[in-house]
DNA sequence: CATGAGCCCTGGAACCACTCCAAGGTAAAG
DNA sequence: CTTTACCTTGGAGTGGTTCCAGGGCTCATG
């Protein structure tokens, strides 16, 4: 099989199977004499394999690990249980953080809507002035890059 | 007061506020005879509005929008709720996917657990293989970027 | 044999909001 | 004069793709 059916039948486009190929993710496929990438079944298999780890919350990098440690003959299972868990509790976290903000949100839409009733049409509103106080330092950005879960 | 000075007022980085500057979302400041940026007190305002704004959900780009709409004399507060409402749908749909990422995630792992207390030490459990199935296809993440909120 | 449609190749840029770096200049204090 | 702390610029890196230009290949039809 050619790049495209294995595209198709992981359900991923081909510069998806490419830049894992480059990363070292899959191994470098057989070429026909034009060069053209070559794939058997079990490619398919390899490549959904790492778009369920993506889906389930690991990075391409951790993923990378674990197939390191498996092409060494190792068994990374106790290291996967373990990055489990930590996206497990960032998820979580993510989750408290996002219901926070969506609570903050509704107020200041609702704030906004106030004041917009009060205010001429073509008038300013400064509502950019009335978004809630920078109170904390923005530090550390947490999201990890997850894709629309399918998980349940 | 210099960059370093606006920066700690601001709770950004230095460089963060330089980088607002090549977006355009800052005016140029002016500089001492040795280049080095110079700003008022004003300048503080913009840079936590900015931050404001990034912290409800905006992005970059669309505070660029409303700030130039505003710099060539219009008001964009209409446009400005419009989008916040957008912003509100995105966050409850990230709730939504994250929730349900976070259930498939625990059934994960309970699985994994059991599957760890099945297999002996040093053997492979094939945890990877054990990772919930592919069966929608991966289009479109959906994360814009969202810091950690303090929202409430 | 020529043409076209559809596939494939490569290397690199784009997305986002920064962050970090090198390599150098400047300011103020000791 | 040295040290320390700040400042300058342009550019690369982050993650997981996606998209592109500019070219080559394959196969089917005219």
């Amino acid at each position: 099989m050619r790049i495209g059916q294995i595209a198709k039948r992981a359900q991923v486009s081909a510069d998806t199977i490419r830049h894992y190929e480059r990363l070292g993710l899959l191994p470098n496929p057989q070429r026909t004499s034009a060069g053209y990438r070559m794939y058997d079944e079990a490619a398919v298999g390899r490549v959904r394999l790492i778009q369920n780890a993506l889906r389930f919350g690991f990075s391409l990098k951790q993923v990378g690990t674990f197939l390191g440690v498996r092409r060494a003959g190792g068994v990374p299972c106790r290291n996967v249980r373990a990055a489990g868990a930590l996206v497990l509790e960032a998820i979580e976290s993510q989750i408290l953080d996002l219901t926070a903000s969506r609570d903050s949100i509704k107020e200041t839409l609702a704030k906004w809507d106030q004041r917009l009733l009060e205010t001429p049409e073509g008038q300013p509103a400064h509502l950019l002035e009335a978004l809630p106080l920078t109170d904390t330092p923005p530090r550390g950005s947490q999201i990890t890059g997850r894709r629309t879960g399918q998980h349940g």
